[in-house]
DNA sequence: CTAATGATGAACT
DNA sequence: GTTCATCATTAGG
């Protein structure tokens, strides 16, 4: 095993700071099927007292992993057949979390292939549902935190780049909010 | 109990 | 550029 990011790394920072943070770190999901792994490209960041935040109206059996410290992933079920990846963040109890909207696939391709079905490498993690599926992620991952040896995070090898802050996509409340980051110029980030 | 809706993606025109 | 599949969660009666 590499130099996993400890959970300190996701405590430390606050939401934004931790969504510019992970640009160019390398998530990892070492699956029965084998290693799938990419450098993320484009997150999100979703705020107490912002109106798009799952956890925007209070704790419920779903938004709960929100709620748990920092480095604790959330999964859920959009549009009754779409999962997304989020990485709770700030303190236990306060519900917010970094979106994982895009990554640039680094290992595992060949899987990533098959569980996509498609040969595009740019289609296979362009989007939140996409990287999603084709890194293997399910409910199951739901409360798991981001420093075992199954699902974690690496970090940057660069920070040759320049981080471009836009608003949030497919959202309809807070659309004004500028919590939308991505590494500029790249072509695995989720377009529109 | 019932109804509306959403942090999307794929398939069309 | 537009349409639509499809269901858990949530707000409302």
């Amino acid at each position: 095993m590499q130099n996993i990011l400890p959970k300190e790394f996701y405590e430390k920072h606050d939401t934004l700071t931790l969504s510019k943070l992970l640009l160019g770190c390398t998530l990892v999901h070492e699956s029965p099927e084998g290693r799938t792994a990419g450098i993320i490209v484009e997150t999100e960041g979703y705020l107490q007292g912002d109106p798009a935040c799952h956890a925007y109206r209070r704790k419920s059996a779903r938004n709960a992993p929100m709620f748990e410290s920092a480095g604790t992933c959330y999964v859920y079920l959009i549009y009754g057949m779409h999962y997304c990846v989020n990485i709770s963040s700030g303190a236990k109890d306060i519900g917010e979390a970094v979106l994982i909207r895009a990554l640039e696939p680094t290992e595992g391709i060949d899987l990533m292939k098959k569980r996509r079905k498609t040969n595009d490498v740019k289609n296979l993690c362009s989007g939140p549902a996409k990287l999603v599926q084709a890194m293997g992620i399910t409910l199951d991952f739901n409360f798991l935190t981001l420093d075992s040896d199954e699902f974690h995070c690496l970090p940057a090898t660069t920070n040759d780049f320049s981080i471009v802050t836009t608003t949030r996509i497919g959202i309809t409340q807070g659309t004004d909010l500028p919590y939308r980051f991505y590494v500029e110029g790249n072509k695995f980030v989720s377009k529109k």
